[in-house]
DNA sequence: AATTTTCCCATTGACACCCATATTTTCCCA
DNA sequence: TGGGAAAATATGGGTGTCAATGGGAAAATT
């Protein structure tokens, strides 16, 4: 299951957020009901995913030697950031004031699919970043065709 | 079970902290129902997990040849320094003076989660060694590989 | 007997659940 | 093909429950 498109959502007073129906889908079929957000280290935005996703990126970093540099600055980083969010019954989470701030999300989220993992941005920021990229995408392809 | 996020207790007169409810959770499968610490060599920190873990890494060190310099090393800077913690009836542990002064503790602790293990750390302290690690990060660009 | 440790209870504040409502989407049939 | 009913989804708010904390009593150690 791939977490696939862009939703908006709303926060109420409470820093609730609806998580796209089609996401909680994707995450369904695993034990923990809910999602692991933490801290981008490129850009204002959360990055997402189900706690099996997480477990997977827990058992690639088993590789890298225990209280090494590289493995702590990616534990702190990461894991240290992770906020489990369990869905309320109608499949809602509550961010925390850290991640809200981080992201600069008010009054609504974009939920921003990437395949086995999301992201979360403010709208108005994600509508900048999106057409950044696709210009960038464009002047690639451009230099591509240049190439041959 | 895994150690996520980040939370920050206080330690009241008679030296006790409440253990992250998560984090009780994550180690509520094993028969010691407490948990192991022991100094970090590397920073003002202490190192900590579940009695599991301590002995998958006893597993590990199996590995090493017996009586080797590394394998000395690693005994006497993880194993002779373990104190096992166990929990009260709420969920609290009580801290060594030993244990306090290494990590420059005082009235309050920041529970770090590091994936199988945690570290505990003194609240400012951390908040610099995190900005520290994130800059690493990003400058270095680390991610995580697929396991090979 | 005095000190330490462990357990028990009481308070607090946050959050997870319950219910109610609004909005959208889907489906069925005219 | 269009309109309307029904289901699913998203949103809003009140309340009970649980986790964190603080203090005191009982048990164990010296």
């Amino acid at each position: 299951m791939l977490f696939l498109s862009t939703f908006i959502n709303k926060v109420d007073k409470k820093g609730r957020v609806s998580v796209p129906s089609p996401f909680r889908a994707a995450i369904s079929g695993t034990s923990f009901q809910g999602v692991v957000l933490f801290r981008s280290y490129k850009h204002a935005a959360l990055e997402g995913c189900g706690m099996d996703q997480m477990e997977a990126m827990c058992a690639q970093m088993d590789h890298l030697p225990l209280f090494s540099d590289e493995r702590d600055a990616l534990t702190d980083s990461i894991f240290a950031d992770a906020v489990p969010l369990s869905f309320d019954p109608e499949g809602r989470i509550t961010l925390t004031d850290d991640l809200r701030d981080h992201a600069g999300l008010s009054e609504s989220v974009a939920f921003v699919g990437k395949g086995r993992m999301f992201q979360l941005w403010s709208p108005e920021a994600f509508a900048t970043h999106q057409a950044d990229a696709r210009a960038r995408a464009k002047s690639q392809n451009l230099s591509l065709r240049r190439g041959d």
